[in-house]
DNA sequence: AAGTCAATGGTACTGAGTACCGTCTATATG
DNA sequence: CATATAGACGGTACTCAGTACCATTGACTT
């Protein structure tokens, strides 16, 4: 009854010391005692004394593997832009205890880095899977793969970071935003399929840029990356 | 004489101890023994035992700071783009002890986390100086930033591995290619300055893709991003 | 009642990192 | 030449995270 588990004690007994005294100042005895529980308890239900903060990173790893794994879309970068949501979803759903985390990781260096290497596990996911998904082993389209990672993970961690802060009420909707942004950034292929039926042309425009600029783009923008 | 300096015989040792038993196997008396000063030299010279791999991030951080600081380019991007070759070069100049400090990194995880923690700094003043440069408060500027930011780190990790691993010869000539792929991902807005003397017309061309999937390309293509 | 399993608490150890202090040496200064 | 001073060094002792091991408790089964 008035034994919630001892492993919400824990976290709760640790956030609460954190706040007072500061993460570094607390020491993990000081969390057990807290609790009212054994230091070896404390490490039995946490593999460490940040893990108290991040307990659940390699979950919703696994599950965002999951995700692609099972996934099917047209693209692989469309593949990961859905999949990084769940992240975001994540972190709305523990909505109170995300945010007191990022006031302790905006502040405490050794967890900032900590949650820093958590994203670069997410981003290398999300760069073996595109490549893999293009199946062309060029070196070009290995630069594009990382890209189009690391360009994911940008966006969702502006879009997180403003949740985090409390700028914006609806992180979803932007999230979406920000994906199409993304998604713009690399205009798809033009379909291999018959380019007879569907299609578009473009009439005339004039820009102020030069033409030499513009030509990178342009061909970036008619030809497609690379993806499939 | 014998004595180059404590500090090279230290890192000397650190090195060829890992190499050996590996970085978690090694203790700091080992290293200090081995390079024969005492336990308190070695924390003299080096903050923790990690900092004997990773010597001088905080000196080539600043080194880039001061770059940005200094250089006079048309966009905020440019800037950045240039600055990160002071990165690859140092690495490059590093030559091999560069690859050794890879082919640690590649196996312990702290290590890693470690590397990816500093390389997060540079992403973190790249997003900064570009936002800073582009003037504009605006949310998507600031999401365009980031992804500035994250696009400039990503290629220059990408080169900077390829060279690590052996898989290049000229990695400044990739790198220039790499960086060029980057800024066509964000086309420069059409100037300011009176569109009506230098620009272009494009005159017409068929596509296989929908209207719809170009139509966000096209926008930003000739409205730019919002730099300046 | 005896046995089993899981959770717990305690003790002791290793190793990183810090604080402090005494020593040695080189160089300057009388 | 003798002495003073500063900087580099070595050693000791301490804190704290994390690991290993063992003994205890308590609930539930047979």
């Amino acid at each position: 009854m008035s034994k919630p588990a001892a492993r919400i004690r824990l976290a709760d007994a640790a956030f609460a010391l954190f706040d007072e005294r500061g993460y570094e100042q607390t020491t993990v005895d000081e969390i057990a005692e807290r609790a009212g529980v054994g230091r070896t308890t404390f490490f039995r239900h946490y593999r460490s004394k940040e893990d108290v903060i991040f307990p659940d990173h390699d979950r919703l790893l696994a599950l965002i593997k999951d995700r692609l794994a099972t996934s099917s879309h047209s693209t692989g970068l469309i593949a990961v832009s859905d999949a990084v949501r769940l992240v975001l979803l994540h972190y709305i759903e523990e909505g109170d205890l995300a945010r007191r985390r990022y006031r302790l990781t905006s502040k405490v260096a050794v967890l900032r880095d900590r949650e820093i290497a958590s994203v670069a596990r997410y981003q290398r996911l999300f760069r073996e899977f595109i490549a893999e998904w293009m199946g062309d082993p060029t070196e070009s389209a290995s630069l594009r793969a990382e890209l189009m990672a690391a360009s994911v993970v940008a966006a969702h961690n502006h879009v997180l970071r403003r949740w985090l802060r409390g700028e914006t009420s609806d992180p979803v909707a932007e999230m979406d935003e920000a994906m199409r942004e993304v998604l713009a950034l690399f205009p798809a292929p033009s379909g291999a399929g018959d380019p007879g039926d569907a299609g578009t042309t473009l009439v005339a425009f004039r820009t102020g840029q030069d033409l030499d600029a513009l030509l990178p783009s342009l061909r970036r923008l008619v030809e497609g990356g690379a993806e499939r």
